[in-house]
DNA sequence: AGCACGCCGACT
DNA sequence: GTCGGCGTGCTC
């Protein structure tokens, strides 16, 4: 079959529209025709409406009711590659086109033409009279031989007003014209030196180079532990991408450590790249659309949309820390960054590279199977060694009631105290107090929206829901018993650890990092870095410090509660405690000093508390696969979370009942159906959720039985389904 | 998504 | 009689 390419003005085509109708309409082409893939503002009703050409028209219809695309805009055509792109993600994982089509258009003013303003250049002729400021001016322009400045920047450049500037313009000395106010990135320079490698990574940046030169689709799994370089590993494949006249895409899982990684960049190609993220303001991220797009943005650092961008010659995409679970989106479309970005790659021929220092265990399997290669890095930075592991058997010590640091523990970071050196305790917990509890009639606090528990923020004074972010002011009397002053914190969150670190170790200088504490993520930047350079003898720390942070001088990290998340049906809960502790245990020792990792822990004869603690990595790995494959889920069987919501909890019930009983499409590719329960949270914004879950054999065609499962429903009232396909969290 | 069309309760 | 509730259906 040959696709069409061009239509002429006046035929029929077919136009895909960001509003969510479940096909294509037809339009006639405008004056002047217009290519496969463009960008077009089409009439739907009575308003206009952002669209792609998809192909020829379908016909089918009265076709005196066909009208005509209103306009071509002013951008590249999305690429055939693209169009396949988004048609695989939206049958992976069951997403309407509009979405997918919005999801890969989200930058604003595409409908608009190249915004202009004036910069200025060299003009030909001598001013009448010069003066010192006009010198200046004349110089600056000399200096930079040819380049034009905006009015600003010259006027400041020069010293002077912008009013010189202007003079010389009625002059013609200086030049002003009009330019695009998206301009090209800088280019960045792939040869000047990188750091010195070691022979580990001097080895793997060969083999990741050699890959990169097929210009063929591949997938490396880049594994190394913190410390060991890999940063400066994958610069080096988006170097030899660069080299190659191909874009690089490097994904991160936290707008907090771009800022890091864009200094890293700069150091090593003399300029800073691309930066696409939910922060980035609407004037960047125009820019960086239309740049990506015209192949003027070489290097694009971003979040997992960054994905979606379009993309003219894309070689290479980083994950990094492929492991992270902030790679899933959760609301909207559901999908995977990480394996979206192997659909891309394979699509259009691009290497993959997925680094982490703990794999999730699909990327693990798949290097076990010999669908990605896998490049270990061992060895580290200086003389520092991988902190020693120990577990501190919470059985054996005497606690305090509502106390969280055992004595064995207060010791080591006493000694850390004397030495000078920091010690990190690492919680889980947000908050003050996972659950507030009433000692009277024992009602647990619940959030009014959700049925998630209420945290206790002392910090703020309030109670807060981390389902929906209700905040509410502590009560004084119970609200289910009326019974006045009962109500008890139970259990640790960060602020109470802080508060007894504070109590225990009087003489010291405790810092808490903790995401609510900080407005934005330059703050909390800002805060990391203090205590890096050793503002702080003791940090009190949650998830936020396991991900990527160097702190030279922190010698121990002690876990207050490594069994937190072994419990809970997660069938990924032992994987995160594994990459968690491991984490958390690397940040200690970076630098000259040997670390230490104490583990407190009720059960040190855990499978997982005791991987951790040898080190035994692929021992780990191991025993979770073969327990994964006796029980038959991913990696090596297939899932799918169908979440059913209404503001009633009856009628959603029925729909889950009715949809249990009509399996028959799923029985027939093997799959079982189980559910419907209340989901985790039962209950989000005042919407009642309903849960079932699909469990289907490795390989069984899961989207296309879901698909012909809930074709036949007619969801009534403010009843709504979303499927999320390999679902990562089941809360 | 919007917006129109359409069929049942409390107003002039 | 009719204004308006939002259920249902269409948009080339």
């Amino acid at each position: 079959m040959s696709t069409q390419e061009y239509f002429d003005q006046g035929e029929l085509v077919a136009v895909l529209t960001t509003q969510p109708l479940d096909r294509t309409l037809d339009y006639k082409a405008p004056e002047g025709g217009c290519f496969l893939g463009a960008y077009v503002e089409v009439p739907l009703g009575p308003r206009k409406v952002l669209g792609v050409v998809w192909g020829p028209g379908q016909g089918g219809f009265d076709l005196a009711k066909a009208r005509s695309v209103i306009r071509v805009l002013e951008v590249a055509p999305m690429r055939e590659e693209m169009r396949v792109f988004l048609g695989k993600v939206a049958d992976y994982t069951l997403t309407p086109m509009p979405a997918m089509l919005r999801l890969a258009t989200r930058a604003p003013g595409l409908g608009d033409p190249p915004s202009m303003r004036k910069i200025y250049r060299m003009g030909g002729a001598e001013p009448d009279r010069m003066t010192d400021a006009r010198t200046r001016v004349l110089e600056v322009l000399r200096d930079y031989g040819g380049l034009a400045f905006t009015l600003k920047e010259l006027a400041e450049q020069a010293g002077v007003t912008p009013s010189v500037v202007k003079g010389l313009v009625k002059q013609n000395a200086v030049r002003e014209e009009d330019s695009p106010r998206d301009l090209p990135y800088p280019h960045l320079n792939p040869d000047l030196p990188g750091k010195a490698l070691t022979e580990d990574q001097a080895l793997a940046v060969a083999r990741l180079q050699d890959g990169q030169r097929t210009g063929d689709y591949g997938t490396t799994l880049l594994k190394g532990v913190t410390g060991s370089g890999k940063t400066e590993v994958y610069l080096e494949a988006v170097a030899e991408a660069l080299r190659n006249g191909r874009q690089a895409l490097v994904l991160l899982p936290e707008i907090a450590l771009t800022a890091e990684f864009l200094t890293r960049v700069e150091a090593r190609f003399g300029a800073r790249p691309a930066e696409w993220h939910s922060g980035a303001t609407m004037t960047e991220r125009r820019r960086v659309w239309r740049m990506v797009g015209q192949g003027d943005a070489h290097l694009i650092v971003g979040a997992r949309s960054a994905l979606f961008l379009p993309f003219r010659n894309l070689g290479l995409v980083v994950v990094d820390e492929e492991h992270d679970t902030s790679y899933k989106q959760e609301d909207g479309v559901h999908y995977s960054a990480r394996d979206m970005a192997v659909l891309r790659a394979s699509i259009c021929g691009a290497r993959v590279i997925l680094a982490s220092a703990t794999p999730s265990l699909e990327s693990w399997a798949n290097a076990e199977a010999g669908k990605y290669e896998r490049l270990d890095l061992t060895s580290r930075f200086g003389d520092a060694v991988l902190p020693e592991m120990k577990p501190i058997d919470m059985r054996a010590e005497q606690m305090q009631p509502g106390t969280w640091i055992s004595p064995s523990l207060r010791q080591a970071v006493q000694q850390r105290i004397e030495k000078k050196e920091q010690s990190l305790l690492f919680i889980n917990r947000r908050g003050y107090a996972p659950v507030t509890l009433c000692r009277a009639c024992g009602e647990q606090i619940a959030c009014d929206h959700c049925d998630a528990r209420m945290v206790e923020h002392r910090f703020l004074k309030r109670l807060m829901c981390h389902q929906c972010g209700e905040t509410k002011p502590m009560p004084e009397v119970c609200p289910s018993c009326q019974v006045e002053g009962k109500l008890a914190p139970v259990g640790p969150g960060i602020e109470r650890l802080a508060e007894e670190a504070e109590a225990t170790f009087p003489e010291a200088k405790i810092a808490m990092l903790s995401s609510d504490l900080f407005g934005s993520a330059r703050a909390l930047k800002a805060k990391i870095e203090e205590i890096a350079q050793g503002d702080a003898d003791i940090i009190i720390g949650t998830q936020l410090v396991a991900k990527g942070h160097n702190f030279p001088k922190l010698t121990l990290v002690g876990v207050i509660d490594a069994d937190l998340s072994l419990h809970g049906a997660d069938l990924r809960a032992a994987e995160r405690t594994f990459q968690l502790m491991r984490q958390v245990a690397g940040r200690a020792g970076r630098a000259d000093k040997p670390g230490q990792a104490l583990l407190q822990t009720f059960q040190p004869e855990h499978p997982v508390i005791r991987a951790i603690l040898s080190g035994d990595e692929e021992g780990f790995w191991k025993a979770e696969a073969a327990g994964r494959q006796a029980a038959a889920v991913p990696p090596y069987g297939r899932m799918a979370g169908i979440v059913l919501s209404g503001p009633e909890v009856g009628p959603v019930f029925d729909i889950g009942n009715t949809m249990a009983r009509n399996d028959a499409p799923l029985r027939d590719v093997g799959a079982q159906v189980f559910g419907p329960a209340p989901a985790p949270i039962a209950r989000i914004r005042g919407r009642h959720r309903v849960r079932l879950l699909v469990k289907a054999p490795k390989g069984a065609p899961i989207q296309d039985a879901i698909a012909r499962w809930i074709a036949p429903l007619c969801l009534k009232g403010d009843i709504r389904l979303t499927v999320d396909i390999d679902p990562q969290s089941f809360y």
